[in-house]
DNA sequence: CAGGATCCAGTGGGATACTG
DNA sequence: CAGTATCCCACTGGATCCTG
């Protein structure tokens, strides 16, 4: 594949490259780098809950943010709601197929920050006061 | 383990929790929930970047969030940054051991957007014309 | 080449109040 | 319970200009 065109037809499908700032898989990125996706996605593994489940769930979430991501989740094939039209409201939701091989990657993603805040936080540390000494 | 305290000592380091909003990871999980994180990080896979070798790569992104970015993975130890002392100015940017391990889990995110993309994009159109019609 | 400094329009997201 | 609607401000990040 010679860099002909590369700028122009910015990226097909058989050649998905997310630097490419054209690329629909741009689109894609923006969904998961999002605070809230990365939270929500992985707390669905488990099979459906309710909005009040995620709720207390996902620590510090507003009932906006949930619904917002809930909705472009759902958008995107990633989540179905399941309304039971019942009083008072019931409604599920859950990780469709396409969702849940997302949901696995990102928890992969989740487990890293878990499982590696003391390495962060010993270095942020010492690049900290490194900085504050060259002062 | 029992329920017992869990939200008020929030998470300690041997169970670190990014659901918990007062848990350390989740300063960890802020500094991945970004769309020049989540390129940038695998895009140095492939070995020290300079600049300009960032700027070309990743489609879109300005010099101030590149540099802003790439300081802020420097801090946590994600990046080394290498500045050779030459005029004119060489500086590579570099994973750490650290960096290259979350580099890995990214680029498997990244390469899921890249993967679906047909996939989402039809949910989005299906879902779409799905609401148009309610109308 | 690498990147600091400024300006500033746009937006993300919390708080609050209301509804079926 | 599961939302919707509104207000509104803090911060994001692009554009532009400048420097060692």
């Amino acid at each position: 594949m010679g860099p002909r065109n590369l700028a122009t037809k910015a990226c097909l499908d058989a050649d998905a490259n997310v630097y490419a700032e054209a690329c629909p898989s741009r689109a894609v990125l923006a969904l998961v780098a999002d605070k809230w996706t990365l939270l929500i996605m992985p707390a669905l593994r488990q099979g459906p809950m309710r909005n009040s489940d995620l709720m207390r769930r996902i620590g510090g979430i507003s009932q906006k943010m949930l619904t917002q991501t809930l909705r472009e989740l759902e958008r995107n094939g990633l989540v179905v709601r399941v309304d039971h039209n019942e009083v008072p409201p019931r409604v599920d939701y859950a990780l469709t197929p396409l969702g849940r091989s997302l949901a696995e990657a990102i928890r992969k993603l989740d487990a890293w920050c878990e499982a590696h805040i003391d390495q962060v936080e010993m270095a942020r540390q010492s690049f900290d006061t490194a900085i504050a000494q060259k002062v």
